[in-house]
DNA sequence: CGTTTATATCGTTAAAATGGAATATAACGA
DNA sequence: TCGTTATATTCCATTTTAACGATATAAACG
Protein backbone atom coordinates (compact mmCIF):
# COMPACT_ATOMS: atom_id res chain seq x y z
CA UNK A 1 0.00 0.00 0.00
CA UNK A 2 2.78 2.25 0.74
CA UNK A 3 4.74 1.84 -2.25
CA UNK A 4 1.00 2.47 -4.06
CA UNK A 5 0.75 5.34 -2.19
CA UNK A 6 3.80 6.80 -3.25
CA UNK A 7 3.84 6.18 -6.93
CA UNK A 8 0.27 7.71 -6.70
CA UNK A 9 1.80 10.87 -4.85
CA UNK A 10 4.51 11.44 -7.06
CA UNK A 11 2.05 11.93 -10.37
CA UNK A 12 0.42 14.45 -8.22
CA UNK A 13 2.02 16.99 -8.87
CA UNK A 14 1.69 18.85 -12.40
CA UNK A 15 5.23 19.68 -12.30
CA UNK A 16 6.40 16.44 -11.83
CA UNK A 17 4.09 14.72 -14.47
CA UNK A 18 5.78 17.25 -16.72
CA UNK A 19 9.14 15.76 -16.16
CA UNK A 20 7.91 12.24 -16.75
CA UNK A 21 6.50 13.37 -20.00
CA UNK A 22 9.56 15.48 -20.84
CA UNK A 23 11.92 12.64 -19.80
CA UNK A 24 10.06 10.44 -22.71
CA UNK A 25 11.79 12.32 -25.39
CA UNK A 26 15.53 11.84 -23.27
CA UNK A 27 17.54 11.21 -20.32
CA UNK A 28 18.01 14.84 -18.95
CA UNK A 29 20.26 16.65 -16.57
CA UNK A 30 18.43 18.89 -13.26
CA UNK A 31 19.89 21.98 -14.90
CA UNK A 32 17.61 21.35 -17.79
CA UNK A 33 14.23 20.68 -16.97
CA UNK A 34 14.35 23.01 -14.51
CA UNK A 35 14.98 25.95 -17.30
CA UNK A 36 12.09 23.90 -19.09
CA UNK A 37 9.88 24.43 -16.54
CA UNK A 38 11.31 27.48 -15.17
CA UNK A 39 11.43 26.43 -11.23
CA UNK A 40 14.44 26.78 -8.98
CA UNK A 41 17.15 24.38 -9.06
CA UNK A 42 16.43 23.09 -5.92
CA UNK A 43 12.90 22.79 -7.03
CA UNK A 44 13.41 20.57 -9.56
CA UNK A 45 16.04 18.28 -7.41
CA UNK A 46 13.05 17.54 -5.07
CA UNK A 47 10.72 16.89 -7.27
CA UNK A 48 13.34 14.76 -9.05
CA UNK A 49 13.95 12.59 -5.90
CA UNK A 50 9.75 12.28 -5.06
CA UNK A 51 10.07 10.50 -8.59
CA UNK A 52 12.98 8.40 -7.87
CA UNK A 53 11.72 7.64 -4.71
CA UNK A 54 8.99 5.83 -6.63
CA UNK A 55 10.55 4.43 -9.06
CA UNK A 56 9.37 6.67 -11.63
CA UNK A 57 12.83 7.79 -12.72
CA UNK A 58 16.67 6.65 -12.23
CA UNK A 59 19.73 8.56 -12.25
CA UNK A 60 23.17 8.37 -12.68
CA UNK A 61 26.30 10.29 -12.83
CA UNK A 62 27.96 11.70 -15.52
CA UNK A 63 30.57 13.89 -13.81
CA UNK A 64 29.19 17.25 -12.68
CA UNK A 65 25.52 16.40 -14.33
CA UNK A 66 23.11 13.86 -12.66
CA UNK A 67 21.03 12.34 -16.14
CA UNK A 68 17.76 11.29 -15.23
CA UNK A 69 15.90 8.97 -17.23
CA UNK A 70 12.84 7.14 -17.23
CA UNK A 71 12.64 4.03 -14.40
CA UNK A 72 12.79 0.15 -16.54
CA UNK A 73 9.67 -0.36 -14.53
CA UNK A 74 11.38 -2.70 -12.48
CA UNK A 75 10.83 -0.92 -9.33
CA UNK A 76 6.83 -1.83 -8.69
CA UNK A 77 4.23 -3.34 -11.09
CA UNK A 78 2.50 0.31 -10.10
CA UNK A 79 5.58 2.57 -11.46
CA UNK A 80 5.73 -0.21 -14.10
CA UNK A 81 1.96 0.67 -15.50
CA UNK A 82 1.93 4.31 -14.89
CA UNK A 83 5.64 4.80 -16.63
CA UNK A 84 3.50 2.80 -19.48
CA UNK A 85 0.02 4.13 -19.50
CA UNK A 86 2.58 7.97 -18.88
CA UNK A 87 3.62 6.96 -22.59
CA UNK A 88 0.26 7.67 -24.66
CA UNK A 89 -1.56 9.71 -21.83
CA UNK A 90 -1.14 13.62 -21.69
CA UNK A 91 0.16 13.80 -25.36
CA UNK A 92 -2.38 16.49 -26.79
CA UNK A 93 -2.44 18.49 -23.98
CA UNK A 94 -0.94 21.86 -25.07
CA UNK A 95 0.88 22.42 -21.48
CA UNK A 96 2.82 19.66 -22.67
CA UNK A 97 3.22 19.18 -25.99
CA UNK A 98 4.69 23.20 -26.03
CA UNK A 99 7.20 21.83 -23.72
CA UNK A 100 8.32 18.96 -25.76
CA UNK A 101 8.64 21.36 -28.67
CA UNK A 102 11.31 23.55 -26.77
CA UNK A 103 13.08 20.74 -25.23
CA UNK A 104 15.41 20.21 -28.53
CA UNK A 105 16.34 23.81 -27.85
CA UNK A 106 17.68 23.30 -24.57
CA UNK A 107 21.03 22.13 -24.29
CA UNK A 108 23.04 21.71 -20.75
CA UNK A 109 25.92 23.20 -22.17
CA UNK A 110 24.52 26.60 -23.06
CA UNK A 111 22.64 27.05 -19.67
CA UNK A 112 24.00 29.97 -17.77
CA UNK A 113 24.43 28.99 -14.03
CA UNK A 114 23.75 29.24 -10.75
CA UNK B 1 -3.51 17.04 -17.15
CA UNK B 2 -5.89 18.30 -14.72
CA UNK B 3 -8.04 15.47 -14.79
CA UNK B 4 -5.20 13.42 -14.51
CA UNK B 5 -3.72 15.24 -11.46
CA UNK B 6 -7.21 14.62 -10.09
CA UNK B 7 -7.18 11.23 -10.06
CA UNK B 8 -3.99 10.44 -8.93
CA UNK B 9 -4.25 12.75 -5.73
CA UNK B 10 -7.65 11.19 -5.52
CA UNK B 11 -5.89 7.96 -5.24
CA UNK B 12 -2.97 9.56 -2.98
CA UNK B 13 -4.95 8.90 0.10
CA UNK B 14 -5.11 5.13 2.29
CA UNK B 15 -8.61 5.79 3.53
CA UNK B 16 -9.63 6.87 -0.19
CA UNK B 17 -7.93 3.40 -1.78
CA UNK B 18 -9.42 1.19 0.85
CA UNK B 19 -12.62 2.60 -0.36
CA UNK B 20 -12.10 1.99 -4.22
CA UNK B 21 -10.95 -1.57 -2.67
CA UNK B 22 -14.04 -2.30 -0.88
CA UNK B 23 -16.37 -1.17 -3.10
CA UNK B 24 -15.47 -3.83 -5.32
CA UNK B 25 -17.52 -5.86 -3.38
CA UNK B 26 -20.61 -4.16 -3.35
CA UNK B 27 -22.07 -0.70 -3.25
CA UNK B 28 -21.81 0.43 0.14
CA UNK B 29 -23.65 4.00 2.23
CA UNK B 30 -21.37 6.76 3.65
CA UNK B 31 -22.60 4.82 6.92
CA UNK B 32 -20.75 1.62 5.91
CA UNK B 33 -17.77 2.64 4.91
CA UNK B 34 -17.04 5.20 7.91
CA UNK B 35 -17.39 1.99 10.21
CA UNK B 36 -15.28 -0.25 8.45
CA UNK B 37 -12.64 2.66 7.99
CA UNK B 38 -13.45 3.37 11.99
CA UNK B 39 -13.32 7.21 10.74
CA UNK B 40 -15.55 10.12 11.25
CA UNK B 41 -18.61 10.31 9.60
CA UNK B 42 -17.89 13.90 7.81
CA UNK B 43 -14.52 12.39 7.12
CA UNK B 44 -16.10 9.80 4.97
CA UNK B 45 -18.09 11.90 3.12
CA UNK B 46 -15.55 14.39 2.20
CA UNK B 47 -13.54 11.71 0.94
CA UNK B 48 -16.13 9.88 -1.31
CA UNK B 49 -16.82 13.51 -2.97
CA UNK B 50 -12.78 13.60 -3.64
CA UNK B 51 -13.28 10.09 -5.25
CA UNK B 52 -17.10 11.04 -6.95
CA UNK B 53 -14.83 14.23 -8.98
CA UNK B 54 -12.20 11.94 -9.80
CA UNK B 55 -15.28 10.47 -11.38
CA UNK B 56 -13.73 6.97 -9.76
CA UNK B 57 -17.10 6.44 -7.75
CA UNK B 58 -20.60 7.26 -8.47
CA UNK B 59 -23.68 7.63 -5.87
CA UNK B 60 -27.39 6.99 -6.32
CA UNK B 61 -29.90 8.24 -3.36
CA UNK B 62 -31.99 5.59 -1.78
CA UNK B 63 -34.39 6.99 0.58
CA UNK B 64 -32.20 8.30 3.83
CA UNK B 65 -28.94 6.51 2.13
CA UNK B 66 -26.43 7.62 -0.37
CA UNK B 67 -25.12 3.98 -2.26
CA UNK B 68 -21.62 4.81 -3.43
CA UNK B 69 -20.54 2.18 -6.23
CA UNK B 70 -17.38 1.69 -8.44
CA UNK B 71 -17.43 4.15 -11.67
CA UNK B 72 -17.45 2.31 -15.10
CA UNK B 73 -14.89 4.47 -16.10
CA UNK B 74 -16.60 6.44 -18.49
CA UNK B 75 -15.56 9.81 -17.04
CA UNK B 76 -11.90 9.67 -18.65
CA UNK B 77 -9.07 7.45 -19.35
CA UNK B 78 -7.50 7.56 -16.15
CA UNK B 79 -10.24 7.20 -14.13
CA UNK B 80 -10.85 4.14 -16.38
CA UNK B 81 -7.96 2.59 -16.24
CA UNK B 82 -7.15 2.83 -12.40
CA UNK B 83 -10.56 1.48 -11.73
CA UNK B 84 -9.23 -1.68 -13.63
CA UNK B 85 -5.54 -1.76 -12.30
CA UNK B 86 -7.02 -1.67 -8.76
CA UNK B 87 -9.20 -4.57 -9.31
CA UNK B 88 -6.35 -6.72 -9.27
CA UNK B 89 -3.75 -4.61 -7.57
CA UNK B 90 -3.65 -4.84 -3.30
CA UNK B 91 -5.26 -7.75 -2.93
CA UNK B 92 -2.34 -9.34 -1.30
CA UNK B 93 -2.29 -6.32 1.41
CA UNK B 94 -3.10 -7.53 4.67
CA UNK B 95 -4.77 -4.17 5.69
CA UNK B 96 -6.71 -4.61 2.82
CA UNK B 97 -7.64 -8.53 3.04
CA UNK B 98 -8.86 -7.71 6.77
CA UNK B 99 -11.27 -4.61 5.18
CA UNK B 100 -12.79 -6.93 2.75
CA UNK B 101 -13.01 -9.86 5.40
CA UNK B 102 -15.15 -7.93 7.78
CA UNK B 103 -17.07 -6.25 4.99
CA UNK B 104 -20.05 -9.09 4.96
CA UNK B 105 -20.76 -8.62 8.89
CA UNK B 106 -21.55 -4.44 7.96
CA UNK B 107 -25.15 -3.65 7.26
CA UNK B 108 -26.33 -0.14 7.46
CA UNK B 109 -29.41 -1.75 9.04
CA UNK B 110 -27.22 -2.94 12.12
CA UNK B 111 -25.10 0.66 12.27
CA UNK B 112 -26.41 2.56 15.75
CA UNK B 113 -26.53 6.25 14.80
CA UNK B 114 -25.03 9.88 14.76
C1' DC C 1 -46.04 19.45 11.12
C1' DG C 2 -42.37 17.69 14.09
C1' DT C 3 -39.00 14.02 14.91
C1' DT C 4 -35.64 10.99 13.54
C1' DT C 5 -31.94 9.45 10.65
C1' DA C 6 -28.30 9.61 6.98
C1' DT C 7 -25.48 12.60 4.62
C1' DA C 8 -23.30 17.08 3.38
C1' DT C 9 -21.13 21.26 4.66
C1' DC C 10 -18.65 24.53 7.72
C1' DG C 11 -15.11 25.88 11.01
C1' DT C 12 -10.95 24.83 13.10
C1' DT C 13 -6.51 22.63 13.85
C1' DA C 14 -2.43 19.93 12.88
C1' DA C 15 0.35 17.84 9.55
C1' DA C 16 2.22 17.57 4.99
C1' DA C 17 3.50 19.51 0.52
C1' DT C 18 5.36 23.17 -2.35
C1' DG C 19 8.55 26.81 -3.65
C1' DG C 20 12.65 29.65 -3.46
C1' DA C 21 16.95 31.44 -1.30
C1' DA C 22 20.93 30.10 0.96
C1' DT C 23 24.23 26.73 2.01
C1' DA C 24 26.65 22.21 1.61
C1' DT C 25 28.55 18.63 -1.27
C1' DA C 26 30.96 16.62 -5.10
C1' DA C 27 33.50 16.56 -9.29
C1' DC C 28 36.20 18.71 -12.73
C1' DG C 29 40.06 21.78 -14.29
C1' DA C 30 43.71 25.27 -13.95
C1' DT D 1 45.07 22.97 -3.93
C1' DC D 2 41.83 26.46 -5.29
C1' DG D 3 38.08 27.94 -7.94
C1' DT D 4 34.16 26.78 -10.61
C1' DT D 5 30.03 24.35 -11.69
C1' DA D 6 26.02 21.08 -11.10
C1' DT D 7 23.38 19.06 -7.79
C1' DA D 8 21.63 18.03 -3.08
C1' DT D 9 20.20 19.65 1.25
C1' DT D 10 18.52 22.90 4.67
C1' DC D 11 15.70 26.58 6.14
C1' DC D 12 11.72 29.27 6.00
C1' DA D 13 7.19 30.96 4.39
C1' DT D 14 2.97 29.72 2.21
C1' DT D 15 -0.50 26.65 0.72
C1' DT D 16 -2.87 22.37 0.75
C1' DT D 17 -4.62 18.35 2.96
C1' DA D 18 -6.86 15.48 6.47
C1' DA D 19 -9.27 14.93 10.58
C1' DC D 20 -12.95 15.89 13.81
C1' DG D 21 -16.98 18.17 15.95
C1' DA D 22 -20.83 20.94 15.14
C1' DT D 23 -24.31 22.41 12.26
C1' DA D 24 -27.25 22.31 8.09
C1' DT D 25 -29.89 19.73 4.73
C1' DA D 26 -33.02 16.17 3.06
C1' DA D 27 -35.91 12.31 3.29
C1' DA D 28 -38.82 9.11 5.80
C1' DC D 29 -42.43 8.39 9.26
C1' DG D 30 -45.37 9.17 13.23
Amino acid sequence: MKIFIRVMKALSDPNRVKMMKMLQSRPLCVCEIKTALKIAQSTASKHLKILEDAELVRSFKDGLWVNYSLSDGSGSPYSASMIGNLKHWLDNESEIQELIQILPGIDRHDIVGK
